[in-house]
DNA sequence: CCAACTATTACGATGCGTGACCGTCT
DNA sequence: TAGACGGTCACGCATCGTAATAGTTG
């Protein structure tokens, strides 16, 4: 059976990066399209969307593409590897990579917060700013 | 009254930032130390020390460096400036500044919450998958 | 006086893209 | 035919590395 495939402009709107950004990540290993067509346009599967999304979703977790790259190898093995002790091997690797991206996302979520706090703190000064000019 | 001031060693280590880039700072007119030493040694002062942490903790909203020295120096200005007129049209431009940064770090916080919950599924699944070799 | 710190300049590299050009494909 | 797409090269930002070389500070 056929798959169905997509062209990387439906690609590119439907995980919200821009083409530039998709054909970037085929170019550094990330991501390529299953299939081309004869005149060498990109045809993407739907797995390969997906692989997308999952990069995209785990953007936030500031990895350099190329340890997303590991990451999604080792997923994709995982996900074809018969033999119970290579694939505890690739599950550990895996778990690592997971442990790792929670840690970094807790991270950025304290940037946020004190970012969001200073935020506040200024939008207070300015309230305080206004209103009153000589306020004790 | 002398301030109490800092090398740029003290600042980089009281702000997280490399010496490096608090240089860099400098160089583009971000955060420039209150003064130097006969020697040559920069000198900064608590509020310029302030300043850099506003800086590092807004950083998570993604501004440009040029963004943020606007922000910087309207927010300066505003602190001296007595003409009511030109008070308000500064505040207009802090309050126009502030609300930009709102937008991007909910949107920032957006991301972060999906990454957290595309982990959560990769964490599932690789739980499904440890122990249960033949699952259905 | 010495160890630790700092200055300047400079050239380069990195990561993650974006832009611009111009020709080709559907 | 318009528009999407192709490839390629270059540029941009915010750093970091590092080195040379020298001067300053406590």
């Amino acid at each position: 059976m056929a798959q169905e495939t997509f062209h990387i402009g439906d690609v590119a709107s439907r995980t919200g990066l821009s083409l530039r950004t998709v054909r970037y990540y085929e170019s550094v290993g990330l991501v390529a399209p299953s299939g081309r067509t004869e005149g060498g346009f990109r045809l993407y599967t739907e797995p390969d969307v997906r692989r997308l999304l999952l990069v995209r979703s785990l953007k936030p977790a500031d990895f350099p593409l190329e340890d997303l790259q590991a990451l999604l190898e080792t997923h994709d093995r995982l996900l074809e590897e018969p033999d119970p002790d290579v694939r505890r091997a690739l599950e550990g690797r895996l778990a690592g990579f997971l442990g790792l991206a929670r840690e970094r996302l807790r991270l950025q979520r304290e940037r946020l917060v004190a970012s969001e706090l200073a935020l506040e703190v200024l939008e207070g000064a300015l309230a305080r700013s206004t209103p009153a000019e000589k306020a004790p």
